[in-house]
DNA sequence: TTGAAAGCGCTAACAC
DNA sequence: GTGTTAGCGCTTTCAA
């Protein structure tokens, strides 16, 4: 179907200029919501609009404008990790949610391990108008000063300074709660599977969880490791059951490894909450419906996907925002504990 | 740190031209690996672009090629699941790393429920090279006459005809040799949880299913319907079980509806595989680490991500391709069967 | 093998 | 309020 016989590609603005008997300038002031035009010449310009199926070209509008109307998604090439974990699969819907209810549009960055400077010359050389870095495993963030705002979910590594606003959850006191609650339920030998101690979220956990228990008197010696995957989570599990030391409850640093550990828990011949009860972290999609329903803090990843991309976009207009934005958790306590 | 006393913003092709002291267009022609250039001259271009740390502005390059180098991926508002669901999680890992490898850059469509044509008409309006489409459940493919190439994750509901090339798994007979294995275990009470009816893998999968068993002479009318959620997968496995017939053995149409029917297996004080053999099909993250560990159906999730990546940019750069690429499934066999 | 020049489709002063 | 006029930074004929 032939729109307009004289034109080959998508209409123009120009096309839609001569349409409506008005100039391209015009045309333009509608399409970007100026209120100095007449409401005819609006109403003109929208129904040629309509009738041609105009759409404007982003390439053109952004480099007459020297905006992208762009935000980038940066996550590690070790991507792997990034989507296979329900956490940030749901970060990242937040985040392409609240985007797709504005004009900008998220293209996603992959850091490549081969060309680790290829992220930080794409984010200089004017492609985008910001970025949202969804991890920190890595600390040399050479894209801090591309000149463009960043935000970044979860906080920075201890000494590296926020290059840029970041939102995530109280880490220390959510994990401290975690572990009261197995306190108050009388639960006396208590173990952990942390997370890798160079993030963020592993440290602060971990942190939480000897808070709790040195605030009760409790000994919190017995701690294994583990990557935050469900493997890790049942090989530092059988480590801990090696011990041959009492243990009657687990904090798991997220629900991943705690799955991973009702494994181990089963092979050694215990049950879960009896025997051990456990409590994890992050509520992803998989824990309501383990066996038992696992006891979890939830973390509202969504909301905080949603709010990074708002952040971010009142950065970029140059409204006020917020350097540091702590959500709320709660524990969702189910039968595991 | 200032880079060039006169240049305000990112250095542009020009600076680089008159670095290097030759014409904007010999700079266009190295960047672009043009094989007329003299030695000499590359080489002197290279060292100013290095120098200048000068990285090409992509709206200009697009705006004058009429190129965008650019892929869409279009997903559903029903990101949730989208995201959710650690298959199609997978599938746009394998997606993005892939085009991380080529010039391409990967920018995301949520499909807009509150205004369906918004996604058809960024497609149409040239700011893409293509588009890839991850889901099926839709069948109002409005985009299918974008104007650009398009490729489809999993084959296009019946009756549509497919708008393009698609990558999938052979749904059927993978399903059909899992439920075969089941019954080469000496299962005759074979029972299922289908996936949604409107979905090409729902289908195809039931599809399997009845296949072998009635090959088999065996009954095939033990099924539910779940919607590949780990709930819905718990509900139909209640219903089942409420039926009073036996029930020997369970193939469930994805991995997460088989961790659901765990609980309500275990509920029933059941056990697996002893009372109930199960297999699932996806593979995903979480299989491998359930008590038991789940046979199941490995799709190379990541693999078709990359395929259809890679004939994406086939088609865009006017090359062959294949309209429809089947990848080898294997069934994993675990320890609940 | 290289340069000059003409746009790509749009926005943004600046006049009117 | 609206039109005119320059470009934004790059690619791409066309000549040389």
């Amino acid at each position: 179907m032939v729109e307009d016989a004289s034109s080959s590609g998508a209409p123009t603005l120009e096309a839609v200029a001569a349409r409506a008997g008005v100039s391209r300038a015009t045309v333009s002031r509608v399409v970007n919501g100026s209120t100095t035009v007449k409401p005819e010449a609006i109403r003109a310009v929208q129904q040629a609009i309509a009738e041609l199926d105009y759409v404007p070209n982003r390439a053109a509008r952004s480099l007459a404008s020297r905006r992208t109307q762009t935000i980038a998604l940066i996550v590690p090439e070790s991507a792997a990790k990034v989507f296979a974990d329900p956490f940030f699969a749901s970060v990242v819907q937040g985040v392409a949610l609240a985007l797709a209810r504005t004009d900008y549009t998220l293209t996603m960055l992959i850091e490549s391990e081969a060309d680790p400077t290829k992220t930080g010359r794409y984010l200089r050389g004017g492609n985008v108008d910001g970025g949202i870095v969804v991890s920190h495993h890595e600390s040399d963030h050479s894209y801090v000063d591309a000149g463009i705002p960043m935000v970044f979910g979860g906080r920075p590594i201890d000494g590296g300074e926020s290059a840029g606003p970041t939102v995530d959850v109280d880490n220390r006191n959510a994990a401290r709660a975690a572990v009261e609650h197995l306190v108050e339920r009388g639960r006396t030998c208590v173990a952990t599977i942390a997370g890798p101690q160079d993030m963020p979220p592993g440290l602060d956990r971990f942190a939480g969880f000897r808070e709790a228990l040195e605030a009760a008197g409790l000994d919190a010696s017995l701690v294994e490791f583990g990557d935050f995957t469900p493997a890790s989570g049942a090989i530092a599990m059988r480590r801990l059951l090696e011990r041959g030391v009492p243990i009657d409850a687990l904090f798991a640093a997220n629900d991943q490894m705690a799955i991973g550990a009702y494994s181990a828990i089963r092979e050694a011949g215990l049950s879960i909450p009896e025997d051990i009860a456990v409590v994890g972290f992050d509520d992803d999609v998989h824990s309501a419906t383990a066996v038992p329903p696992l006891t979890t803090v939830h973390q509202p990843s969504v909301d905080m996907g949603a709010s990074m991309a708002s952040i971010l976009v009142d950065l970029i207009e140059g409204r006020e925002a917020p350097t540091a934005t702590l959500l709320p958790t709660t524990l969702v306590v189910r039968q595991s504990s």
